[in-house]
DNA sequence: AAAGTCGTCAACCGCTCTATC
DNA sequence: GGATAGAGCGGTTGACGACTT
């Protein structure tokens, strides 16, 4: 017993709108609005049109002062920000973006957007991994001449350990690790530090004795590493988060109320969370957070090795926050205060109150 | 020139949330 | 408090044009 259509499917023209359509959409709402009742008013005015449909092409079409195309790089990045710190919330986001509507930013993040980061985060890899090879090429040739070790060649450094390939994407090339060699993971925990700082712009020097997320991800199984690091209490705690939780092996079963249970939750947890999170209020920025490493590390089971396997799968966060975080949104603060004073503000009403400049 | 592939985007689908009875 | 209906949202699909082979 599923619910009842909200029309009569076999009496509704689907499909492109023709102009004949739209002016009468158009017309009316002009002259009456619309009623409060999308599902009467295609009756009211003759059209064959299922009225979510015309409340769609209202919303995106047909509404005074919409802009299509030609996204700004001002709107980017608002975009990406809002993207990182609320996640796939097209409607708050496309409110931050006069004229823009929810399914534009939709479809130009998922055809562009997403894409322009990805390219940008290869350049600076490659350009990272080139920098690491010579470096490694060096340190080699050094201890060459205290020992009778001979210098591989070029090709099998790169066929052996591919991590220094230069030409491969690699994201997030840490999370590849399966070592335990100290300076390696030492470099490993500057890398993750990096990102954390400019993920949540602080940093205390707690993180000798902290625990890496990412070391977790490869050096005990993954859902051992959000346990470890609280990272499981926010996923536990969030909708959105949940079935990837889920893919993460033998299920932890964390109680949902763990997060707020200040009592389980070390100050260890707490600054990583703080870190990572910037606030307190982890169902709102996981979201996002959940996107990316769902990229990055759940679709690998719960193996935690990062494979770069699908287009999605190479965005880096480290990338993907430098580049955002380079331009400072007060939305996203604007967001996230709401948030905190009023616990959550509903939504639309967020959305609609700065959509219209009602602040 | 034709066929195949890719990228874009308008529109639809199905779900959740909210208001009302 | 439960049922129902409408609104709103995000994910997905499919048409179509551009580009490549």
């Amino acid at each position: 017993m599923g619910k009842a259509p909200c029309c009569d499917k076999t009496k509704v023209k689907k499909g492109p709108w023709s102009p004949e359509e739209d002016a009468k959409l158009k017309s009316y709402i002009d002259k009456h609005g619309t009623g409060g009742n999308w599902i009467a008013l295609p009756q009211k005015i003759g059209l064959k049109r299922c009225g979510k449909s015309c409340r769609l092409r209202w919303l995106n079409y047909l509404r005074p002062n919409i802009k299509h195309g030609g996204f700004s790089e001002e709107e980017d990045n608002i975009i990406c920000s809002l993207y990182i710190n609320i996640g796939s919330r097209w409607s708050i986001i496309a409110a931050q973006l006069p004229g823009r509507t929810d399914n534009d930013i939709k479809n130009y993040w998922n055809t562009r957007l997403k894409k322009k980061l990805l390219g940008k985060q290869r350049k600076e890899q490659q350009a990272q991994n080139r920098k690491a090879a010579a470096s490694l090429k060096q340190e080699i040739k050094r201890s060459s001449t205290t020992t009778n070790f001979h210098l591989p060649p070029d090709d099998f450094v790169n066929q052996v350990n591919p991590y220094w390939a230069p030409e491969l994407p690699v994201v997030l090339p840490v999370m590849s690790y399966q070592t335990h060699d100290a300076q390696v993971l030492d470099d490993h925990q500057a890398s993750i530090k990096n990102m954390l700082i400019k993920l949540g712009g602080r940093f205390s020097d707690t993180t000798n004795s902290m625990y890496s997320p990412i070391d977790h991800i490869s050096s005990t199984s993954s859902h051992q590493f959000y346990q470890n690091s609280g990272i499981d209490h926010m996923l536990a705690c969030s909708p959105a988060a949940n079935s990837n939780y889920a893919q993460l092996g033998p299920s932890p079963s964390p109680s949902p109320t763990m997060f707020h249970g200040v009592d389980h939750q070390s100050d260890l947890e707490a600054e990583l969370s703080e870190l990572i999170f910037g606030n307190s209020q982890p169902h709102q920025q996981y979201d996002g957070l959940a996107g990316f490493y769902q990229m990055e590390t759940l679709n690998n089971g719960s193996t935690g090795v990062t494979t770069s396997t699908s287009a999605e799968s190479e965005i880096s966060w480290g990338d993907i926050s430098s580049l955002v975080y380079s331009t400072t949104t007060p939305l996203v603060s604007e967001y996230e205060n709401s948030c905190q004073q009023g616990v959550r503000p509903s939504d639309s009403a967020f959305a609609e109150s700065t959509y219209f400049g009602m602040k």
